[in-house]
DNA sequence: TGGGTCATGTAACCTGTTACATGATTAG
DNA sequence: CTAATCATGTAACAGGTTACATGACCCA
């Protein structure tokens, strides 16, 4: 469900296309949350069906027309009552191909194992670094207090997550290779 | 692609029903990957398709019949096959409602964010101690030094990350605490 | 004796992923 | 000049979720 909110959230900054909020996923959400183009758009289809967005329809010239998304009273609504709600469920979204795969390593030579943690302790360094370049300013959003702390904590949280897999990484790797 | 490989492993320890394997996850692969028993069982036809896994219909009186899976050799050699290979997308899959929630609550009164954060700290600690409860040996597995221990790590880092999160949600509700 | 839960599974729907389409514009 | 990329989107398929079905057995 929580696609819809943050486009929802999004569009609280800015009136934008399937396209430009994809971008803006992007540069934003991205690092909490996995979403492709067509999945927007298909989710703003749905969105303006329940009324939470109206979309008006606008002719270029040297691009392609595109149809732009702003939110509606009862989107708004939708956003707030979704941010206070309490819901278990937000915690409970968990897959990690990487726990799986080590879970039945067993059943292959520890060297292939140990590459393959190796491999993706390659991989969370090069995520985390990246989450620092690209975290950038979400457009000419007006500064208050208290947004830019949540994106702050937010963004903060995936760069420890990193921090967090890697130690374990290397622990991981260490004990591996003291298995007698 | 992960699921398919996660029941070829629960394979390996025995033969089992879509039943078994279902309540076979539940005790095992759960703390790190979420499926429910109708994927189990759709996954399962298609494995067969595959010729990954064969099952053979075993009628009973008592009970609804049942089918009863096992692995074959080509199950095998693609289950050893994925254990090796290094995907830079197991690492990929993030989705994180609590931090979409977070990243846009600069939208409702603080007060809110900070009882949605208590909420979740509270769910963290009861699926932590939750872990620790329910796992269980997975079967009359024969105990070679390694399975165990590959069991151990797996596991170990599901703890640890609700260990993550806990110090995390408590630094965050600090500092929601003290914003002025 | 009536409501849960166990043991087995199917069907329908919703969400996520991959592939494609098209006409400008930029880079090498 | 040719290949990549931008700017827009659609279509098809695969994977995940929810709801339902059925006949035993178990508990109060």
């Amino acid at each position: 469900m929580s696609l819809k909110h943050g486009l929802l959230g999004l569009l609280t900054l800015r009136k934008s296309s399937g396209y430009d909020l994809s971008k803006l996923f992007q540069e934003s959400l991205s690092f909490f949350w996995v979403a492709n183009q067509s999945q927007i758009y298909r989710e703003l289809d749905k969105m303006e069906d329940l009324g939470w967005v109206v979309s008006s329809k606008v002719e270029q010239d040297a691009r392609p027309n595109k149809r732009v998304y702003g939110i509606t009273k009862e989107g708004n609504l939708e956003l707030i009552r979704w941010l206070k709600e309490e819901n278990a469920e937000d915690l409970a979204v968990a897959r990690n191909p990487l726990l799986m795969k080590l879970f039945f390593s067993g059943k292959v030579d520890r060297e292939y194992s140990i590459a393959l943690l190796k491999n993706y302790r390659k991989i969370c360094e090069e995520a985390r670094a990246e989450i620092a370049a690209e975290v950038k300013e979400i457009g000419d959003v007006p500064e208050t207090a208290e947004k830019p702390a949540y994106w702050l904590y937010a963004t903060e949280y995936s760069v420890r997550q990193y921090d967090f897999q890697i130690k374990w990484i290397d622990e991981t790797i260490d004990r591996l290779e003291h298995l007698k």
